[in-house]
RNA sequence: GUGGGCGUAGCUCAGCCGGUAGAGCUCUGGAUUGUGGCUCCAGUGGUCGCGGGUUCAAAUCCCGUCGCUCACCCCA
């Protein structure tokens, strides 16, 4: 029996790294640019939690948590998103008495059991802003924003920015209510998915792929003209915001959203191109209610997640060079007593800053060489018999070939000099 | 959960009207006795996913199975 991954989980290789963690350090700088703070949560919480906030008759929840009794007895469930975490970490630590606004952001593993494809796998990461404290339609737009800027910065513009207003407790109930009665006469005329989607969340059946379905989706009640006056003043203050700025977006009234806990503002960033049916690389909106139903104080709030591995895979070739760090110097040691030597010369270039590489197998010079030209080292130092006996390394730039014969005893101080002189 | 495609060297793949494996890249060595990249030469590397069947003979045909992948669904 091969050992082996677990389905739908992936290893991330040097190679592939370099590019997260590019993207986190632009993560970092754009968010706190914002005045966003970094939050690290477990990865797993009491399965209720997730039960409770995502709702109980969701996908999510029904089928794709991995869920599993701890040897205490207790019901515990792998994250399958961090919104909740958030909310039950800014209830349980009373941030609302810190501060009117709390303006938090994660990264980190989310675990779902569904079957892999293109842009979908079981442990998957998420970065997610949440601003938690204001109704404001400028917290939506000034999250929208950071986000957009956050793509610029990562050289990303096949996007598009889609908005919709679910509305409110208010008014989504009526509206939902006007919308299974229109369906309802139609029934018979639509798919079995969209017969389910009826009884469990019939604004679904806006979104349905199947033709002839969406044929009849066109002539339903739409959401926007069933807003209550706050919902509709919002959304259109949301709208002027972006427009202010010119920030591009659609709307798009088949922004649903699977999650229960989303009201009134809700968006997508969708790549336009480079992902597969999985094309949604950002999802987020308002969830005004879900910090009261948890028995905190009334917090209306907004925010997002992004998906890292479909961000990763849509990134431009060209902001990915040169994202692999070079040595700064690889040692190349002729005979046993080099080698003895390169261990002291090693640590101490190492320790003024530099990245040393060095040999330590021996073999051939032009091994080495091709070892170092492998790794793309800016220098070679080159140390043989006779440059122990005269106390003169050779220091050779790789790149243009150039060579000069550099003092033992100001060894770190030359190679820095020309490393400088470089740039 | 449902359906399609694919499993051959470390990687990308060819071979598949049956006659027991090949290329490119990588790696190692050499051409160039202490100087990399380009070129040329040589070498290392394979239970042809696994199990069974047909056959004198199976990577090749048949059945099963596992894995990967894409799509539906759902979502990031």
């Amino acid at each position: 029996m091969k050992i082996k991954s677990i389905k739908g989980v992936k290893d991330i290789l040097p190679g592939e790294i370099e590019k997260w963690q590019w993207v986190e350090s632009v993560a970092h700088m754009i968010f706190s640019r914002y005045g966003f703070k970094e939050i690290r949560l477990p990865i797993f919480e009491y399965t209720h939690l997730f039960k409770r906030s995502i709702g109980d008759t969701t996908d999510i929840v029904e089928k794709e948590m991995y869920t599993f009794t701890d040897k205490g007895g207790e019901e515990i469930t792998l994250r399958p998103e961090g919104t909740a975490s958030v909310v039950r970490s800014y209830i349980e630590h009373k941030m609302h008495g810190q501060n009117p606004l709390t303006k938090l952001y994660y990264f980190g593993p989310m675990f779902r059991y569904e079957r892999p494809q293109a842009g979908r796998f079981r442990q998957f990461y998420q970065i997610g802003v949440e601003a938690m404290g204001s109704p404001s339609p400028a917290i939506d737009a000034e999250v929208m924003t950071l986000l957009i800027e956050f793509f610029k910065e990562l050289g990303l513009n096949d996007l598009e920015l889609q908005i919709n207003s679910l509305g409110c407790k208010e008014c989504r109930p009526q509206y939902r209510e006007i919308l299974k009665s229109a369906i309802q006469s139609h029934l018979g005329e639509l798919c079995s998915n969209c017969n389910q989607r009826y009884e469990r969340n019939p604004l679904r059946v806006l979104d349905c792929k199947v033709p002839r379905d969406g044929e009849i989706a066109k002539d339903l009640p739409k959401i926007k003209d069933h807003l209550c006056s706050q919902c509709d003043q919002d959304f259109a203050q949301v709208q002027k915001f972006l427009d202010s700025i010119n920030t591009p977006y659609t709307i798009n009234e088949l922004i649903v959203r699977g999650l229960d806990y989303y009201n009134k503002t809700t968006f997508e960033v969708i790549a336009k191109t480079g992902l597969g049916s999985q094309n949604a690389v950002c999802g987020g909106g308002r969830y005004d209610s879900l910090v009261e139903d948890f028995d905190g104080p009334p917090t209306p709030c907004f925010g997002f997640a992004l998906g890292m591995e479909r961000l990763i895979s849509i990134l431009p070739e060209e902001k990915l060079q040169g994202l692999e760090q070079r040595p700064d110097v690889y040692l190349v040691c002729l005979g046993d007593e080099a080698l003895k030597l390169a261990f002291p010369i090693t640590h101490q270039l190492r320790g003024v800053g530099l990245y040393v590489e060095r040999e330590v197998e021996g073999g051939s010079m032009k091994s080495q060489m091709r070892k170092a030209n492998k790794l793309a080292s800016r220098f070679t130092l080159i140390i043989g018999e006779n440059e122990i006996k005269n106390k003169q390394y050779v220091l050779k730039n790789m790149d243009d070939g150039e060579q000069w014969e550099v003092a033992a005893d100001t060894l770190a101080e030359a190679i820095q000099s020309r490393i400088k002189s470089l740039e």
